[in-house]
DNA sequence: TAAAAATACTCCATAGGTATTTTAT
DNA sequence: ATAAAATACCTATGGAGTATTTTTA
């Protein structure tokens, strides 16, 4: 599992449906599509019904994004913390770039 | 960044040293090397020392290390939480696999 | 000189693209 | 008939392996 496979499954799991998350996400929908797949099989459940038209999230799906959504968010934290501390070093030590 | 370059950079920043994070990881000396290259390319940022035939931690790496093992460590409880669902589903709706 | 990280290069697995099919309404 | 997801197929990027070089104590 990496952080491509929560990225994709959040977008889409947030529109509940695979065609907007590949515009937003500018990935092709079979990508988001395989991608959601290779999720579910190595968790081995499935995270979203896709019938009558429509997606909608799994009970699975539903606990599982809450956890994605804080994994992506802490991921982007962290690499806003890292470039935070390259600045702090900057005028520290008033290195150039 | 995805959750290989966490992955490299804890066991480097663990073990203090990318030969024992190559094998306790299972994956060749070079591939850590240039993974924790890219990682701090992508962030802007020095996370290790490499010098006296020694790595250390910057203080960059000290605080991105706290953030990496948190995300990874809720990766792999999001990971386990999915199956314990499908195990919930199966004892709830006598489900075979 | 020895031990470890970086570099060079090669290969191949797979992420992602286009085209098409399937499915459900 | 239409809209959307899945499948088929192909390509190319980049992850990872082996061999080698560089670095530093």
């Amino acid at each position: 599992m990496e952080l491509r496979h929560l990225r994709y499954f959040a977008a889409v799991a947030q529109h509940l449906n695979y065609s907007e998350a590949s515009r937003r996400l500018h990935v092709a929908q079979p990508a988001i599509s395989q991608t959601i797949l290779d999720l579910e099989d190595e968790l081995g459940v499935k995270l979203l019904l896709r019938t009558k038209r429509s997606v909608q999230l799994t009970a699975a799906g539903t606990a599982f994004l809450r956890e994605a959504e804080e994994i992506l968010r802490r991921a982007n934290e962290a690499q806003q913390l890292a470039s935070r501390l390259v600045v702090a070093r900057r005028q520290v030590f008033n290195l150039r770039l």
